[in-house]
DNA sequence: CTGCCGGGAGTAACCACATTCTAAG
DNA sequence: GCCTTAGAATGTGGTTACTCCCGGC
C-alpha cells in the first residue's frame, strides 16, 4: 500500500533513503565529507578500509529521519542522528520534543564497521529497505502507519481496556496524538506555558525544580520558539474553526501523563476528537460506516508521505522511559514511607524528624531547600 | 482441533502529601 | 491592578492485582 504510494508521489523518484554513490542499490548510511559521497554501510567500510588514507576521511551519519543529508546534530534523548531540517522539525513538535537535549554530531574517522556479514535484519527493517534497496513496509507497519492516516475513533476508550483486542487507538495512536493539543496548547497560552513549565530558574522556595532542560541555548531559543509558533500556525490554518484548542479532560490528563516523546496526529483526528466522546456504544461503532471520517484517500501524496516519514521517524526514535517531570516530587515520593508500594502516612515521630531538620536547614541557609537531582 | 491450566509479560490502580494552579475576595 | 487566601489539581514511586498471551498437555 504505501510502497506504491511512496513511490508514485514522488514523481518516480525516491522520496525515501538516498542510495549510495557507490553501489546505487543501498541505502546510505555515512556521509563521506573528503569525498562528498554518501554511502552505503557495505560500501563505506570497503571504501574506507580500502587503505590509512582513506580510512582517516572523516564521516557523519546520514541523518536518521529524512536519510537524505548528513546529520548535524545528535539528540540524546531519542539517540537519533539528524541533519539540521529535521532537527528542527521534530523537536520542534511539542514542548517536550523541544526539550530534547541535542550535541553537533562529531565525524567519524577509522572502520565504522565489523567483518560485513550482510544487513542485519534489525538494520533493514528499520530502514526499511530490502537488500535490493528497495523500500519495504511490514504489513505491521503498514498497519500502524495506516492508522496514522486513518483517524483513532476509539483513542479515547481509556476506561476500556479491552478494546476486542482491537488496537486501532491503542498505543499508537495514544502516542502519536499528543503533540497536536501540546502545540494547541502552547499556541494557545504560549506566554504562560511556557514561563511556568519550560522557562526561568527553579523559585526559590525550593519547590519543585523542573528537571534540567536543554535549549538551543540563549536568546536563539525565544527565536526558535516563535519559529515553531509560527510553524505550528501555518500547521492549523488547515482548519480554523475547529474547536480543537479547547479540550480539557481526559486529553490534558494524557498530555501530563505522557511524558514519553510525542509524535504528530493527523489533522482530521483533531476534529473527530471532539466527537469522541458522543461515540456510540462500543457494538455500534463501525470504523468504516457511516462516522465521517476522513479516508486516506483525501489526503495528497505529499501529506500521505509526510505523515508516513513522521510516523517512521516517531516510531523509530519514541522512547517510552518515564520522564521526570519534577524532581523534587520524585525525591519525596522515593523518601516517603510506604506499605505494600502505597504511600502510607508519615508517623508523628517522622512529622517531627522531618520538622526538625527542615527548620534547622532553614536557620542555616534561609532557605527550605528539597533535594533535588 | 478444542479446551484447560500454568507461567510470564504488561499495565492500571492505589496510596500520601508537597507543590502548583485557579478563583474569589 | 495587586495581594491574600482557600480549595482543587497535579505529580511522584513501589507494590499489587488483574488481564492477556502463549505453550504444553
Amino acid at each position: 500500500m504505501l510502497k506504491e504510494e511512496s513511490t508514485g508521489a514522488g514523481g518516480g523518484g525516491n522520496n525515501w533513503a538516498r542510495v549510495c554513490d557507490t553501489c546505487h542499490a543501498a541505502a546510505c548510511t555515512v556521509y563521506c565529507r573528503a569525498d562528498s559521497a554518501y554511502l552505503c554501510a557495505g560500501c563505506d567500510a570497503r571504501v574506507h578500509a580500502a587503505n590509512r588514507v582513506a580510512s582517516r576521511h572523516e564521516r557523519v551519519w546520514v541523518c536518521e529521519a529524512c536519510e537524505r543529508a548528513p546529520a548535524a546534530l545528535l539528540c540524546k534523548a531519542d539517540a537519533a542522528s539528524l541533519c539540521t531540517t529535521c532537527d528542527a522539525e521534530i523537536h520542534s513538535a511539542n514542548p517536550l520534543a523541544r526539550r530534547h537535549q541535542r550535541v553537533p554530531i562529531l565525524p567519524i574517522s577509522g572502520c565504522l564497521y565489523g567483518p560485513q556479514e550482510g544487513p542485519a535484519d534489525g538494520d533493514t527493517e528499520d530502514r526499511f529497505m530490502t537488500q535490493e534497496g528497495e523500500e519495504t513496509i511490514s504489513e505491521e507497519e503498514e498497519d500502524e502507519a495506516a492508522s496514522w492516516l486513518l483517524l483513532n475513533p476509539v483513542k479515547n476508550n481509556n476506561n476500556n481496556q479491552n478494546n476486542n483486542g482491537f488496537l486501532f487507538g491503542g498505543e499508537v495512536d495514544e502516542y502519536l496524538d499528543l503533540v497536536d493539543y501540546n502545540s494547541c496548547a502552547e499556541n494557545q497560552y504560549p506566554d504562560q506555558y511556557n514561563q511556568q513549565r519550560y522557562s526561568g530558574p527553579p523559585k526559590s522556595y525550593g519547590g519543585d525544580s523542573v528537571v534540567p532542560i536543554q535549549y538551543g541555548e540563549g536568546k536563539d531559543h525565544q527565536q526558535q520558539q516563535q519559529q515553531q509558533y509560527h510553524h505550528f500556525q501555518l500547521g492549523l490554518e488547515y482548519e480554523p474553526s475547529k474547536s480543537a484548542y479547547s479540550y480539557n479532560g481526559s486529553i490534558s490528563q494524557s498530555v501530563s501523563m505522557s511524558s514519553m516523546d510525542v509524535g504528530v496526529v493527523p489533522e482530521s483526528s483533531m476534529s473527530e476528537m471532539s466527537i469522541s466522546h458522543q461515540r456510540p456504544p462500543k457494538e455500534t461503532i463501525d470504523l468504516f460506516s457511516s462516522t465521517p471520517i476522513q479516508v486516506p484517500s483525501q489526503l495528497s501524496p505529499m501529506d500521505r508521505e509526510a505523515r508516513v516519514l513522521r510516523y517512521r521517524e516517531k516510531k523509530k526514535t519514541r522512547k517510552f522511559e518515564k520522564t521526570i517531570r519534577y524532581a523534587s516530587r520524585k525525591a519525596y515520593a522515593e523518601t516517603r514511607p510506604r506499605i505494600k508500594g502505597r504511600f502510607a502516612k508519615r508517623t508523628d515521630a517522622e512529622v517531627e524528624v522531618d520538622q526538625m531538620f527542615s527548620s534547622s536547614l532553614v536557620a542555616e541557609t534561609g532557605y527550605g531547600i528539597v533535594p533535588s537531582f
